[in-house]
DNA sequence: TTCCGACAGTGGGGTCGCAAT
DNA sequence: ATTGCGACCCCACTATCGGAA
């Protein structure tokens, strides 16, 4: 298979806005590919890189090559040649992944050179992903797309079911059952506006502290313990203490979920930066783990001594988990099998208080009846976390791109200081309608004093209400705190910037 | 040789608009 | 009306490499 060919269903797939033509142009490509070819194929039209780490981005496709004038090149080449740079180290690799990378695209036609630009940099905005990958993969080899979704799912990697299905045919699909040692894909939270919300919405239910750390997924089998992050990624060898604490559980098998996060000495949770960091520490892990070793903390089993647990309700595999894992190793809890009874309603919202008075994120309240919906943003789990609400001065504005292109889109948001200066706190693009979007750029435009290619910097007199979840230290910022998660909720023209909140306020937020 | 800046790739994330149901 | 998905980009952090000190 030619590489063209990706490339014209790539530019097929961006040119539509319906998902079932999209789905229909996915699903002829794939029918016609080669098995073996079938794992680097959909990965890519799921707008990743098989290869996790490729060492080059947007610097080096800077400055491309002039085009090939005619469409040479395979697919099996192309990965080959994305697989070497990836493999490129030491000294001199920038120079050497920079080589073969100018090589590659010299080899490209122009349709093709944008296709691996945009999909080296992450950014192929073809409105297409990994959903509507697996359902063209479906619609190609006629399974139905929960068949091939679950199958994803629990085999964790598309390409794998690709390869599967395109050379054996959806009988294959049985083979992708959860196995100990193979990661699933996380089930995940929605949001909620509040705890009465949740209640109200999900019936029958459980309370669980939502943990400021990292998921964890952690597969014991024996003697042999593998640990995974969110997306799958393993992180065994830098978690000595989280593959201590699976070998301590009262099993032979299992497979849990999870958070890691570091606790001080009273157990209350420390800055999320310095969880993160542990986490992402790989060169010296035994140094790392002895400044600062983190606690895991279990809140469900999918499968327990040769039994998958995904399909039973909640409560019966946290039974199962109770069972197997003490105390000090899973979440606090309270299960709620009531909401409409006061007392309960009373006791849920007083469980939210003692967790947020521990330091903690806030809550989770999960239906009590549902499955694990592995790789789902289920109605079933919905977290609920406090917000504050601020009111910040533009002080300038960056133009978009995609559909936000002609739009100021990212605002950078300041505070006046003690002394009367304003200083940046960070940026934010979240929570803009299309409205805001078009108001904003007229009237950033009129307060414009500097127009630059990125953007404008504004005379300081537009007030904004954000909410966020919090702050947190930074050293990128003069004030020394940033935002955490801020989305606009609207402009407040009845407010100058005097009557805007303070650095002081913001940095009071730190606690 | 050591230090520092730039870049890449992780982790955490909320809200919008659109298509499909 | 509701749901699922992708796009929009933020923050901090670690690792890697090249080049300056």
């Amino acid at each position: 298979m030619l590489l063209a060919d990706v490339a014209e269903t790539w530019r097929e797939v961006a040119a539509t806005a319906g998902r079932s033509a999209k789905v229909a142009a996915l699903a002829r490509l794939f029918a016609e590919t080669e098995p073996e070819r079938a794992p680097v194929v959909i990965t890519w039209l799921a707008g990743r890189l098989p290869q996790r780490r490729l060492g080059v981005g947007w610097r080096a496709l800077a400055e491309p090559p002039p085009p090939a004038g005619s469409a040479r090149l395979t697919v099996a080449e192309t990965d080959a040649t994305l697989a070497e740079i990836g493999r490129t180290a030491g000294a001199g690799a920038e120079a050497r992944r920079r080589r073969l990378l100018h090589g590659l695209l010299a080899r490209a036609t122009e349709p093709e050179q944008s296709f691996l630009a945009g999909l080296i940099s992450g950014e192929l905005r073809q409105g297409a992903l990994d959903a509507l990958a697996a359902e063209g993969l479906a619609v190609a080899v006629g399974a139905t797309p929960a068949a091939v979704r679950r199958s994803v799912m629990l085999g964790g990697s598309l390409g794998a079911v690709a390869e599967a299905v395109l050379a054996r045919g959806p009988a294959a699909l049985a083979e992708f059952t959860l196995r100990v040692g193979r990661p699933v894909a996380p089930m995940l939270a929605s949001g909620a506006g509040s705890l009465d919300e949740a209640l109200d919405r999900l019936g029958p239910c459980a309370l669980e502290e939502k943990l400021d750390g990292i998921r964890v997924q952690v597969h014991r089998d024996g003697d042999t313990v593998r640990i995974y992050t969110r997306t799958l990624d393993e992180v065994t060898e830098r978690l000595p203490e989280v593959r201590a604490a699976a070998l301590e559980l009262a099993v032979e098998s299992a497979v849990l979920d999870g958070e890691v996060i570091a606790l001080d000495e009273a157990g209350r949770p420390r800055p999320f930066q310095e969880t993160a960091g542990r986490v992402g520490s790989r060169l010296d892990v035994a140094g790392a783990l002895a400044a600062l070793p983190l606690s895991p903390v279990f809140f469900d089993l999918l499968a327990v001594d040769g039994r998958e647990l995904l399909d039973l309700p909640t409560e019966a595999r946290h039974a199962e988990l109770v069972r197997i894992a003490p105390d000090p190793r899973r979440v606090r809890r309270l299960l709620v099998t009531d909401p409409s009874s006061a007392e309960q309603r009373a006791a849920a919202r007083e469980f939210n208080e003692r967790t947020l008075a521990r330091g903690h994120e806030g809550v989770l309240v999960k239906a009590a009846d549902a499955p694990y919906s592995a790789g789902r943003r289920g109605a079933s789990w919905v977290k609920v976390k406090p917000v504050y609400t601020l009111d910040l001065v533009v002080l300038a504005a960056e133009w978009g791109h995609g559909r936000r292109a002609g739009w100021l889109s990212n605002l950078h948001l300041g505070a006046r200081d003690e002394d009367g200066s304003l200083v940046m706190l960070g940026k934010t693009f979240k929570g803009l309608t299309d409205a805001l979007l078009t108001w904003g750029t007229e009237r950033l435009q009129e307060l414009a004093v500097d127009r630059e290619r990125w953007g404008v910097r504004v005379r300081p007199e537009l007030v904004v209400e954000v909410r966020v979840d919090g702050v947190q230290r930074s050293s990128r910022y003069p004030a020394g705190v940033t935002l955490r998660f801020a989305r606009v909720v609207r402009y407040r023209e009845d407010k100058t910037p005097d009557e805007a909140d303070s650095v002081a306020a913001v940095r009071a937020l730190l606690r």
